[in-house]
RNA sequence: CGGGGAGUGGCGCAGUCCGGUAGCGCGCCUGGUUUGGGACCAGGAGGUCGCCGGUUCGAAUCCGGCCUCCCCGACCA
């Protein structure tokens, strides 16, 4: 590709509207542009990035015995009514009618569709195990994309879904899987980890995620220093500071006038958190919840609305809170009527806490769960944070940030049940496939590689994904030569079998010349300049390293290949 | 959806408080001089100042409404 004519350009500043390096070098290389809020379009060079990271994805999902299909993005809204999910994805799911006034809706993933095609083509436990994938646009309209390509509302997937007849079964598929994600993103030069994910209320089992830790993320990890457990905040469970029993003591009134958190109760009345109970109040579904959990301990919302197996939770707002007739600052399940009381484990074995009295200005002491409340639902809801204990290995936690490069998911019954994708098993009974999802967001596996290989002069590509294997510079076109030598490395470069980018813009400087190619970052630079003739024939650096070496120019294009090594295309 | 910020040539910004001919750097075009890490000189092109309305002799600037984009949070099968 000749730069002259290359429909993008470089450029010096950063957009303002970008601030994490991968976003800023992805504008300033010229790789793609917004449209609007979570819209980008591909210019060439980041499209063959994508082009390059779809075709490593192919090799390994066919590796792990994948089929590739395409599925439609335009699917009728009563498939979706049929599984649930019209009404539980809200508004992220994109919704039209055709001309004739029949919904549909734009695939933000495609469970329904797979489903449908599995019930058309399968029908016996002898077509599985089977893993289909495909590599396809979808949309959800996010409430807020961000951070460039890594939370838009058009995107490419690549995702896949199993089917087996059983849980076991499954699981094998679940590995093939996950052991090519593995190599998929080890070959795109972005280091994941595979860390415990949350499943959501739509049920499974078994779900993970693939990170790459950068404190631009904006998934939060919990990590194991000592056994390495890894886990999302979402999922992240801690082993909860266990308290001595103590013997119940008769429930007191104590005046705590204008004490209303947490915080105030312990330096009012000298109690450590952990012998409090704390109340946070939620709205699921139109109803109040009411939480209660141990003062040291904050809500995990992700495992409260598990817990209640809902799909849309918010903290209750003062208006909500009034309304209810719940008292701010002292309010306890102690006494309290008509309102689903969820309490956090921790909460029952500990005794003699502190708690509101749902009058203003009064707590008791001494509350303890079975005599004095109890709770509609209990169940571990607590935050894990930095500090807390490892719940494998009781090691200290740390926290981290995330990118979420792709996903893992063992489904179960959950769609086939609902869209009655049977098939008959070796008894001819009917039962449900066991389904497993695999998911990859290739633009954030674009936004990662660039993340995870730059330095301050621009990005240094993968050799894997890198656009071009060479950037050839020449200068000096109009001395005695040059053009005609670096035209002619570049035929034989070419003839090589390498891609090459060939900066031959006329007039412009060394300078500009050297920090685009920098910018860009292709794995090899070659420069064809007089000075470079002089010294016999043309320059070689690896983007990487900081010196060059010279060789005749009729040697480039074997050195070069020998320089990049056999990952050279 | 709550909170904060911003919209002025392709990019980065000033000008807005205090109304009076729309500016700077980069980039772009022409000519010339340069040529190994973002050259120099001369000339030039390019902007409904986000949109609509109001105030005024006169609005980028003041007032009202709206739109868009960014950040934090909420949300994210």
């Amino acid at each position: 590709m000749r730069m002259s004519h290359l429909f993008a350009k470089t450029l010096r500043h950063a957009p303002a509207e970008a601030d994490t390096p991968n976003h800023q070098l992805m504008l300033r290389a010229g790789l793609a542009q917004q449209l609007a809020a979570g819209v980008y379009s591909y210019l060439p060079i980041g499209w063959r990035v994508m082009r390059k990271i779809e075709q490593i994805i192919r090799e390994e999902m066919d590796r792990a015995g994948g089929q590739e299909v395409m599925m439609p993005a335009i699917q009728p809204a009563e498939l979706w009514a049929e599984s649930g999910r019209l009404d539980t994805m809200g508004d992220v799911l994109v919704k039209f009618q055709d001309r004739r006034e029949r919904d549909f809706v734009l695939g933000p993933t495609h469970e329904e569709v797979v489903v449908d095609l599995f019930k058309r083509q399968v029908q016996s436990y002898r077509d599985m195990p089977l893993l289909v994938y495909q590599i396809q646009t979808k949309f959800r309209d996010e409430a807020r994309p961000r951070g460039g390509l890594m939370r838009t509302r058009e995107f490419t997937m690549k995702d896949a879904y199993s089917f087996d007849t059983d849980w076991d079964a499954l699981d094998a598929n679940y590995q093939a899987a996950r052991a090519a994600y593995t190599r998929i993103f080890d070959r795109c030069g972005v280091p994941t980890v595979p860390v415990l994910a949350d499943s959501g209320a739509i049920g499974g089992k078994d779900s993970e995620e693939f990170m790459y830790l950068t404190e631009v993320g904006e998934d939060m990890i919990l990590l194991c220093g000592t056994c390495g457990y890894a886990a999302n905040e979402e999922k992240a469970d801690h082993k909860k500071r266990e308290l001595p029993s103590e013997e119940p003591l008769p429930l007191e009134e104590v005046a705590t006038p204008g004490q209303k958190t947490i915080d105030d109760l312990v330096a009012f009345l000298g109690v450590p958190h952990e012998k409090t109970l704390k109340a946070v109040f939620y709205e699921a579904h139109g109803a109040p919840v009411f939480v209660a959990i141990r003062g040291d301990l904050e809500v995990n919302e992700a495992k409260l609305r598990n817990a209640l197996k809902a799909t849309g939770l918010a903290l209750l707002d003062d208006a909500g809170v009034r309304k209810h007739g719940l008292i701010a600052g002292s309010a306890s399940p102690v006494g309290l009527k008509g309102v689903k009381v969820v309490a956090d484990d921790s909460a029952l074995r500990s005794s003699n806490l502190i708690a509101g009295a749902n009058k203003p200005d009064v707590h008791y002491r001494n509350v303890n769960y079975g005599r004095d409340w109890t709770a509609d639902v209990v169940a571990d809801i607590s935050l894990a944070r930095a500090g807390d204990r490892c719940p494998r290995c009781g090691g200290t936690l740390e926290t981290k940030r995330g990118m979420e490069m792709g996903h893992v998911f063992k489904l179960g019954t959950v769609y086939t049940e609902r869209l009655q994708a049977q098939f008959s098993d070796e008894a001819g009974e009917l039962r449900p496939a066991v389904m497993g999802c695999y998911g990859i967001g290739v633009g954030r596996v674009f936004a990662g590689a660039i993340e995870a290989n730059h330095d301050e002069r621009g990005i240094t590509w993968p050799p894997q994904i890198a656009p071009y294997d060479v950037h050839l510079t020449a200068l000096g076109f109009d001395k005695p030569g040059v053009r005609e030598s670096a035209e002619q490395v570049y035929q034989q470069l070419q003839d090589a079998g390498l891609a090459v980018l060939y900066d031959d813009r006329e007039d412009l400087s060394a300078g500009v010349k050297f920090n685009d190619a920098d910018l860009l970052g292709m794995p090899l630079r070659i420069t064809v300049s007089p000075r470079s003739i002089e010294a016999g024939g043309a320059e070689l650096k690896r983007r990487t390293e900081k010196d060059a070496r010279v060789v005749p120019l009729a040697e480039a294009a074997r050195e070069a290949r020998a320089m990049l090594g056999g990952g050279a295309t």
